[in-house]
DNA sequence: TTCAAACCTTCCAGTAACTGGAGATTTGGC
DNA sequence: GCCAAATCTCCAGTTACTGGAAGGTTTGAA
């Protein structure tokens, strides 16, 4: 498929995947008319790094993600470690963004809509939570 | 304290933080000798906008999540209503988050450290979830 | 008091990861 | 063949930092 179907199927702009063929991330076939051609695979590749950058993974690290992704077959004791490396990051946002939440679960759930002094919860929280 | 005690508390660069001052996300106080002063507060705001940031929230989303933080007595009717959105945000980014955990897991768990063909997992999942 | 180390200041240049736009080429419908 | 839409390359601009120069301030030892 083109890159226009491409973008729209992986959720990411032409731009960014061009981008991303130019930085190495992603490396379409091209038709003889020059065009980028995406496989199925392609896209999975351009929908993952969507998703990890999105959730505040760097480029080198979708790199890396891409990598454990690409080469689960082979020299996979080297893969797993870093897998598991990344596994316990996930692991660390994911309780982060739980934190983050309840900040703001607890800001609706306390202020009512009319006006109020202000909510002793959340100062707390924010003094709380993910130090490291 | 100084801005160096301030990097400390927060887990941000002094670098950084002088960069959110310039970009008016957070104001500290100046001394006599011009050395910024920062309160508890301020250091609570900048930790609220470093976790923000690192799960992938762009500055101005940080400038939204502040004002919602900073703002939660007054017109909380408007504070409330991005806050909700925010919320579902959030909820998204942990959903994608546990998503990409589970592929890593998958990984982890199917290649057992020698030498492999492949798995079928990875391939599903990398096509399922995280659509929208 | 003087000096160095460690802090702080501003400013400017560089990097990462896009993002927008110009200008040329290719494709597909009429 | 014509034209709009999609694609191409290239280059410039933006966002969010990040590093370094050049200099002022504070602290503590000699």
């Amino acid at each position: 498929m083109n890159i226009g179907t491409a973008a729209e199927k992986s959720g990411l702009p032409a731009k960014t995947i061009r981008y991303y063929e130019d930085i190495g991330l992603v490396r379409p076939d091209r038709a003889g008319n020059g065009y980028r051609h995406y496989s199925t695979g392609d896209v999975h590749r351009l929908r993952f790094v969507q998703r990890a950058r999105s959730l505040g993974f760097s480029v080198g690290e979708c790199r890396q993600l891409l990598s454990l992704y690409d080469d689960r077959a082979r020299e996979s004791m080297e893969v797993k470690t870093i897998a598991k490396a990344k596994l316990a990051e996930i692991d660390c946002k994911i309780a982060e963004l739980a934190g983050l939440r309840d900040v703001l679960a607890h800001l609706v759930a306390n202020c009512h809509g009319d006006h109020r002094p202000d909510c002793p919860i959340i100062d707390e929280l924010s003094g709380e939570a993910a130090t490291g």
